[in-house]
DNA sequence: CTAATAGTTTCACAACAATCGAACAAACCC
DNA sequence: GGGTTTGTTCGATTGTTGTGAAACTATTAG
């Protein structure tokens, strides 16, 4: 990874709304059950599932932000954008996941 | 660490000169030597030490970047009031080192 | 005390980011 | 086809950030 990527990277990070986005995408599909950070953003009727990344992902984020859904779909691009999400088309749907390789880079980063 | 403080920290990151800024305290008080990202930041002259800091950063880095002392003035600001770095005076110059805490605690955040 | 060096603060400004509403496009349902 | 749900794009507004110049404070040197 490139370090001029990660400046791009932590701007995604930067902000509260969509760092609460990346959360929840990111515990739903990557993390263990008792983890502290973001439990609480588990979303509804959603367990922990680390095969399929999160269904519906944009539609149930807007039911439990108070975001209008084109400032959500912006935060969506960005987080997008950075790498730090992959999004699908499942129907009218998106299917969201986490990019752990993304995730792994800022870890080795802060080797 | 409270989930809130977590976008400060990653806006203070956010920026290309900030990081570097951060980088170059990082890796000359944390890095092992043969380190990879970063490896181009060692201030020269600076051993890597772990031990004591940086010394005479402020001035140090000013030297080997081209933004004005008080823009650098105003990043340091933000590396500290993240909590990323904290700077002591010594006599006419700061020793600056990273608070290792809050580096962990963003390890601990992606876990 | 005077001069020099190190760093801060204030001000201004241009660039960028966050947000929303409205108009739009894409897929689905009937 | 016509209506609904899902998401995007555009335009506007408001707020934030990055930057430097200039005036300032603090410490050391002579």
């Amino acid at each position: 990874m490139e370090l001029s990527n990660y400046p791009k990277i932590f701007k995604a990070l930067s902000n509260e709304q969509r760092l609460k986005i990346f959360i929840m995408i990111y515990k739903n599909c990557c993390a263990p059950e008792g983890s502290k950070v973001g439990s609480e953003f588990r979303l509804k009727g959603e367990s922990c599932c680390g095969v399929g990344g999160v269904e519906k992902a944009f539609t149930r984020i807007c039911d439990c932000m108070k975001l209008s859904r084109s400032t959500i779909s912006h935060h969506f691009k960005e987080l997008q954008n950075a790498g730090l999400i992959t999004c699908e088309r499942e129907g009218q749907t998106f299917r969201c996941r986490v990019n752990e390789d993304v995730v792994n880079s800022i870890k080795d980063f802060l080797k």
